[in-house]
DNA sequence: TTATTTATACCGACTAGTTGGTTTAAATAA
DNA sequence: TTATTTAAACCAACTAGTCGGTATAAATAA
């Protein structure tokens, strides 16, 4: 039997992925991945048959669990109340949650840095990337559209332009938060998103 | 007299941070900076003495015109009322309007780029970019914090977490537009922060 | 006028080093 | 006995940066 090389291939993928949010992709050689891992180029290319396969394989990887945090965080909203209003302000307040007490190393996103390298990369890479921010929308928005039958939204807003601002705040408040070094930020501005959504459709206090 | 280089200077800057926002700064190479601009090596070192100087002169003049952006709007707001909720809220109008109508180029910033590749730039890019983020905070906190003294907010929040909120909705809106190739994104969540504004401070109607 | 000087602006071949990627043969481990 | 990994040599293409030379045009001088 041979021995189990994912743990390698784990290991690779964990290193490459630190220096790309640190220094993106293409500052990224090959050569500084294998030395961050502690493995030579023979093996990386037993893994790897290209570096532009690594860039697919570790979006495949982060789509992936982007995928079960929108899931898990969700259904764990579902069991938690039936009211889908609830529902919305409850998995707000996970995430929230999720981000509090965060200190170094600061968060960062991989789709945010393929985007701003987005002519390096192949169109089935940035496929999953696009597919994982239309899942969110989709998600989010029909839980926004049950919503609104229930309560009337006190401004004029769509189920789709409330969905997409969570990914909007994730995306931006990382770049902040890395910029000013400031982690703390992060779950403030997941809040303002349930502060948001809380406004627009509960009744005033009484 | 020589002729005038500044306008050579100009186009070089104007090639290489087309091609950073879509590349990132280190796949922008100095031959493809030269190639789009149509001059040559000896004409683009004799504007910068090296590939980091240019990063730097890129975001020196990026950040410039980000104050006068955040100077004239608040400034043209500041003069159209009196009140400061008011103010704030046409402010957030105000840049919506700016995004209104947008088509390709999709927007990008340069703040975010340089953030995904941190590593390769110098202390002194970095202090810039840090000071313009600190910036918006300084001058909407203000405004916030005036606004607080007599509008009690509906929900417990501080002055600079609504300032920062601004900026966080610009960058993220710009990597979801991008990703999603939907320009029309950005005015629509530029509005939801004018939206929040408004339904934290303003009297429910009667 | 006309010739010469001066400073800036620009050219393009060149260098020294790095990149991603390949190949080979041997070593290691289950 | 087969999958995994090492170690090292190798390549063509690309990298940032250099340097001697040239072009431009206004200022100066004969």
């Amino acid at each position: 039997m041979p021995r189990d090389g994912s743990i390698t291939r784990t290991s690779i993928m964990d290193s490459a992925q630190q220096l790309i949010l640190n220094q993106g992709f293409s500052a990224t050689s090959v050569d500084s991945v294998i030395e961050k891992t502690g493995i030579t180029k023979g093996a990386f290319y037993y893994h790897f048959d290209t570096k532009a396969e690594l860039a697919l394989a570790l979006v495949e990887r982060y789509a992936a669990l982007d995928h079960e945090h929108l899931e898990m965080n969700m259904k764990q909203a579902e069991e938690l109340s039936r009211d889908p209003l609830q529902q919305m302000l409850i998995f707000a307040g996970l995430l929230k949650a999720e981000m509090e007490g965060l200190v170094e190393p600061f968060p960062g996103c991989l789709y945010a840095s393929y985007c701003y390298e987005a002519q390096l990369f192949t169109e089935d890479t940035h496929q999953i990337i696009e597919n994982m921010m239309l899942e969110w929308r989709q998600r989010l928005s029909a839980k926004f559209s049950e919503i609104m039958e229930i309560y009337p939204p006190k401004l004029e807003v769509t189920p789709e332009s409330l969905a997409d601002m969570i990914l909007v705040i994730y995306e931006g408040v990382f770049i902040m938060s890395k910029t000013l070094k400031e982690p703390a930020m992060t779950a403030v501005q997941l809040g303002q998103y349930r502060n948001y959504i809380e406004l627009m459709f509960e009744k005033p206090a009484a």
